[in-house]
DNA sequence: GTGTATGCAAATGTTTTGCACGTCC
DNA sequence: GGACGTGCAAAACATTTGCATACAC
């Protein structure tokens, strides 16, 4: 697996197209979950003006191919993030910020639920929502 | 804190309407989260015809209030249900089907990302994917 | 060249809003 | 009566689809 994006493309046997990249790019910029609009904007500040549906194909692209994947933080926007290290979210329910938990539910818990329910677990989201420091004093 | 509905929405200070008193019965009737759609379905099936307007507002309304919360499957509807035990889900991504799960991340993980963080975290979201028994096997 | 990617326009699906009328205390 | 609840219509918003053109290998 190589580290350079054009190769992380290529090895993934996607096309590496110039908009590809740039996504790549927006979401490595951004470092957190990323909506289409903030993609968006990331890439015109850098000069490049893809169409929206692009980048709705592409970052869907790159979520089935294992690249990337959706972040809920149920707002009624999907976001999406790198595939790098697993970790999850902590939200501020007022002004938005967003603080990385490498916490996780333990392995003995998903043990225990494949055991229950027969279920083949693939996948979990874990989102946690509250206030940021600033924002439990003055900020309303 | 009473245990029948009329008296759970006075306790909450909600106007106990007949719709609102079907709202609640429909989803401890599908007793899994449920979509507006999914909602409404139960309803006309017991031949009540609220307008789907309705519906929004007030699971927005008993939401807002504490008596239901939102689930989120990713998949671009909101989902509401009862606010009684604490649980998750665990969703099959082939045909959908929803186990309740009772574990939950461990207060010491909570604790650490409170003092990591300094937030104060008031809720959180967790959702389990993968596949149910039946569709390991045959059903793709 | 051929399959894939993109842009533009339009459609779809969910949720929200405005406003007039109806209902509850 | 006055505040709150509801229905209907329309709007708003995120996302998807169809199709013609443009690009990558």
């Amino acid at each position: 697996m190589s580290t350079n994006p054009h190769n992380l493309l290529t090895d993934h046997h996607i096309r590496p197209t110039q908009h590809r990249l740039n996504i790549l790019a927006a979401l490595t910029g951004l470092d957190k979950p990323a909506t289409v609009d903030q993609v968006q904007s990331w890439l015109h500040a850098h000069r490049y003006h893809p169409d929206q549906v692009t980048i709705y194909r592409n970052l869907e692209l790159l979520a089935a191919k294992g690249l990337i994947h959706q972040v809920d933080f149920s707002d009624g926007k999907a976001r999406y993030e790198l595939n790098n290290t697993h970790h999850h979210h902590l939200v501020c329910r007022n002004c938005g910020q967003i603080e990385p938990v490498f916490g996780c539910v333990s392995k003995s818990l998903l043990t225990k639920i494949e055991a229950d329910s027969g279920f083949t677990v693939t996948s979990h989201h874990l989102e946690f929502f509250g206030l940021c420091q600033h924002c439990q004093s003055g900020g309303k």
